[in-house]
RNA sequence: GCCCCCUUAGCUCAGUCGGUUAGAGCGACGGACUGUUAAUCCGCAGGUCCCAGGUUCAAGUCCUGGAGGGGGCGCCA
């Protein structure tokens, strides 16, 4: 055997000298040239099969699918469409691929819908290949950009006894016999007898920890699955997902967006600097998809050029008080088109106004901030009383793109122990529970800010793909949890 | 949780007003082919029209219920 190469590798290689190469045939054609791809890249390796030299018995079994190692001469390529090709003295099969009932084959176009009900076997198309080294590429990104800034990545925990992050519903972690657990007097669920002595869920974000680390290492991220356990049944959300929270130590709200959008800015670029094959091409599937389109659905820029204009100007920025104004004035708030009509400040936007803002007044992607406390977090900062502003705001931001809406969600944290205490108690979170966040802010408290950017709404915008459930490989959702 | 749409060959889909024996492209299979690029050409097979009821002389087509899938909304990242 030759020297084993990868296919990526391998159009950069010397000719005229013997490699051996192994992946999975793409396409047999004309009885003479195998698509050979092992997954290093989006283009295959034309082998050139030497009748004179491979048995007939082995041609046979090259079929679609098929996992083979060749070895052979590189030379350059004596036909058009690619440089190099592999002339191969010798073929093995390691894995026949039974055509008849093999799933893939790809010239079927199968749709994405398909696909994810065989996501075993998905990974085996260009378009999954593609979206899997984008997201690997961004994955990198992330800890490049925050390592580079002498960020540390602390590891919150998944299993959680905090009941009180108030992130929506979550998931209960228990070895605890479901059909017969243990009880106290009073017929509720003893957990002291439970595998850690108390109830504990899935996490639902690691901020209220990372917080912790932040107000000593000064900046931090955590970066890890996150559950939520909601009946959400969209394109946008899944229960298992990844998600990546900042969290910086005397920063405020605007040093918060600052970091915010140079990160996505940064990542944006990282990926259309090493991923330019794979975006390509996944820029072409969207071209050919919107063909079958009705003119006005199509969209008016390509996937590459979407991407460098998130890139070519500031975000725009602005409050939630002058966003209702916005609202308020526009043309399908007063005709009515709206399903939840803007009446008065207070209101939480909807996906429609959100979309309203970012896809037709900004056309950019926008940041929200301080918006009415009341429907934010408790641990957001509470905001200075503001002349014209209808009620109390908190130092919050929400940055919202295009066809995705929400991609990050933060704020500028409440330092302040008693504002802290005093907001907890009106929201009804037991300050008991929560002694030991508290403590950052009874010794040495200061201000910091964070946000929380999920992961798999980032590879959604950048390959240009509309179902999240199509750039995680094994997908959860309500009702779903194959393979 | 709510609303809308879809389900016909392995895949992607067509199937008119309810009317004879269910259609195409691609794939698969058999054959030809030593410069192909989703190769091409010739040939051939392939159907629980999602399921269960109902209406009708007659249902892929209409009605009711169910299942699965998709999209939108809500919640959020």
């Amino acid at each position: 055997m030759a020297k084993r190469i990868r296919v990526k590798d391998i159009f950069s290689a010397e000719t005229n000298h013997q490699y051996t190469v192994m992946g999975w045939v793409r396409t047999f054609r004309n009885n003479q040239f195998i698509a050979l791809n092992d997954g290093s890249c989006l283009a295959n390796l034309q082998v050139v099969v030497d009748l004179d030299k491979i048995d007939n018995e082995t041609i046979k079994r090259i079929t679609t699918g098929a996992g083979i190692s060749i070895t052979g001469l590189l030379i350059e390529s004596q036909g058009k469409g690619q440089t190099v090709e592999l002339v191969a003295e010798t073929i093995e099969i390691l894995g026949d691929c039974d055509p008849e009932t093999y799933p893939i084959q790809l010239k079927n176009r199968p749709s994405l819908e398909y696909l994810r009900e065989i996501a075993h076997l998905r990974f085996r198309t260009n378009a999954f290949s593609a979206i899997s080294r984008v997201k690997q590429t961004l994955f990198y990104g992330i800890h490049k950009f925050f390592n580079d800034r002498h960020f540390v990545n602390v590891h919150s925990p998944i299993i959680t006894g905090s009941d009180a992050e108030g992130a929506g519903e979550m998931f209960q972690v228990t070895t605890l016999d479901v059909n017969n657990p243990p009880r106290n007097e009073d017929g509720s669920i003893n957990y002291k007898e439970d595998f850690f002595g108390k109830a504990t869920n899935l996490t639902v974000s690691g901020q209220l920890q990372a917080e912790l680390a932040a107000l000593a290492l000064g900046r931090v991220y955590t970066f890890g699955p996150t559950f939520r356990a909601e009946k959400s049944n969209t394109t946008r959300h899944l229960a298992e997902f990844w998600m990546m929270e900042p969290e910086v130590a005397f920063n405020d709200l605007h040093d918060n967006m600052d970091l915010a959008e140079d990160m996505l800015k940064f990542l944006i670029q990282y990926a259309l600097d090493n991923c330019k094959e794979d975006l390509a091409f996944l820029e072409q599937r969207l071209i050919d998809d919107e063909k079958t389109k009705p003119q006005a659905e199509r969209s008016e820029m390509t996937l590459t050029e979407k991407l460098k204009f998130c890139l070519a100007e500031p975000f725009e920025r602005l409050t939630y008080t002058e966003a209702i104004e916005i609202l308020k004035n526009s043309t399908p708030n007063k005709k009515g088109k709206f399903q939840f009509p803007i009446e008065k400040w207070g209101a939480d936007l909807q996906s429609e106004h959100e979309r309203y803002l970012v896809e037709k007044h900004f056309k950019k992607p926008v940041i929200l901030t301080n918006y009415p406390a009341d429907i934010k977090a408790f641990y957001m900062r509470q905001d200075d009383p503001k002349e014209g502003v209808a009620g109390p705001t908190v130092s919050a931001m929400d940055i919202l793109f295009p066809g995705i809406g929400e991609i990050i969600g933060g704020s500028q944290r409440e330092e302040r122990l008693d504002k802290l205490l005093k907001r907890m108690e009106e929201m009804h979170i037991p300050a008991e529970e929560m002694s030991w966040f508290l403590d950052t802010r009874r010794y040495g408290t200061v201000p910091h800010a964070g946000f929380g950017l999920g992961f798999e709404r980032l590879v959604l915008f950048v390959t240009g793909m509309t179902n999240i459930r199509d750039v995680i490989p094994f997908p959860r959702y309500p009702g779903n949890a194959e393979f």
